[in-house]
DNA sequence: GGCATATAGTTAGATAAACAACTATATAAA
DNA sequence: TTTATATAGTTGTTTATCTAACTATATGCC
């Protein structure tokens, strides 16, 4: 059975994710308000290291679906704000792994919280059964293409 | 009735917008791929002016969710190769309308026959009424955000 | 041991986005 | 008519993405 359900019209904004954008620069608004000098992409480096601390840039860029050089300058900033320290693994010293600094330790429980806030906010008047199917549609259409 | 329904590890991939992420991606190669000099950015301001041709900046800053400098920025490139032209306004000497030139007019059935692909790619095995969920859940999403 | 190959990370160059500050033109109010 | 204000677009700065080319280390095979 063909898929072919997004007339020309809709086609554009499936595509360029407008959604998303206007969530990140939501919360990008958040953070800047409460005076947190920190980008939506650090964010999310700083929130796969608050799940496991250590992992390596190889894992970040499996977690973050970013590529290696993004996640080379997205460390590099993250410790020019002294958030993260790149330590050199002993037994593989082809890896860097990356630790959180106590500074970053103390932005976790604001910065969660805001992103919960701007989800909730987004998701106003949507019923949870929706929300179910949305996020099962957005994971089969990343599934489908990597 | 609380909207509390991402846990944290949904929370991520929702705002980071993964799935137009890789739609973008796998557009973007097959475009590359098809010989196509062209970056998604600037293709859908080209789809914008495809729906209506001479349209000012400002309306492409609308149409395409963009701010004034990146819509600049984008027609600078697009001028550059030659794919739109700048014409002052005789009535509001301000406004900067922008022309598709036809060189631009033979990139259309090629990009938007990829990107229905792609999106039937993206969308392969979806039920026809999860995709009409999704495309309300997103556009109230946006809605609650602007 | 020595060589091919794979993996981890970096660097360089182009394009793009967000924000602030700016110029130029138009409109409205005094 | 002059002055204030709003609108359209540009420029500069920082951060991020992608591609390609690069260095360094590890692994596997002869």
């Amino acid at each position: 059975m063909p898929n072919n359900h997004f007339k020309k019209g809709e086609l554009y904004s499936f595509i360029t994710g407008k959604a998303s954008t206007a969530i990140a620069r939501r919360l990008q608004k958040k953070f800047n308000t409460a005076g947190l000098n920190l980008t939506i992409e650090q964010w999310s480096v700083l929130y796969h290291l608050w799940k496991e601390d250590g992992k390596s840039q190889q894992e970040l860029c499996n977690s973050t679906f970013r590529d290696k050089p993004s996640i080379t300058r997205l460390v590099d900033n993250l410790e020019k704000l002294k958030l993260v320290k790149r330590v050199s693994s002993a037994e593989d010293r082809r890896i860097n792994k990356i630790y959180l600094t106590p500074e970053a330790n103390t932005l976790q429980e604001r910065t969660m919280h805001l992103a919960e806030e701007t989800l909730n906010e987004a998701l106003q008047s949507v019923p949870p059964a929706q929300i179910e199917v949305c996020k099962a549609v957005l994971q089969i259409v990343y599934d489908n293409l990597t």
